[in-house]
DNA sequence: GCCAACGTTGGC
DNA sequence: GCCAACGTTGGC
């Protein structure tokens, strides 16, 4: 089991547009980012990762799931292109602000705060935790 | 809205 | 294969 972060501008895909689908799942397409894919078809069924506002909230606000691994990308014909799909699990019951990742000295080699540009990113056992325990989340 | 960081493209 | 130009992301 891995641990991932998905960011999203809430504007184009937000975690109540994820909360929508269901348990059906939506692509996480438009990834157009090498590292960012092979991040992607390292992913296996079952694995949990963050969802991140972008931009205008840039908090952690809730927990997916993959449910689909690595397939082409369908918004798009150039087979360089994959990606998974994955479904909501449960909100944080306190969102995890950028600030707060920032500011915690754990947190601190976070490619969220190092590589502020990469889309889809690897979270360590450990960071999930803690991060788990700054949201108020119950890791079951 | 600006701009720094950085990834991609394409000419040579 | 290098590198300048360009586009995009995302924090501020």
């Amino acid at each position: 089991m891995r641990y991932w972060l998905f960011k999203s501008e809430p504007d184009t895909w937000s975690w109540t547009d994820q909360v929508a689908k269901g348990d059906a799942g939506e692509e996480w397409n438009g990834v157009r980012n090498y590292q960012a894919r092979n991040f992607m078809r390292e992913m296996k069924l079952g694995d949990l990762g963050f969802f991140y506002h972008s931009q205008k909230d840039k908090a952690l606000v809730g927990i997916v799931t993959i449910c689909a691994e690595s397939h082409p990308d369908s918004t798009t014909d150039d087979p360089r292109w994959d990606c998974v799909d994955v479904k909501a699990v449960a909100p944080l019951p306190k969102p995890v602000t950028l600030d707060q990742v920032k500011n915690d000295p754990r947190l601190a080699e976070m490619a969220l705060v190092k590589q502020s540009r990469l889309s889809v990113q690897p979270v360590t056992a450990d960071e999930w935790q803690i991060l788990c325990d700054l949201a108020g989340y119950e890791v079951s």
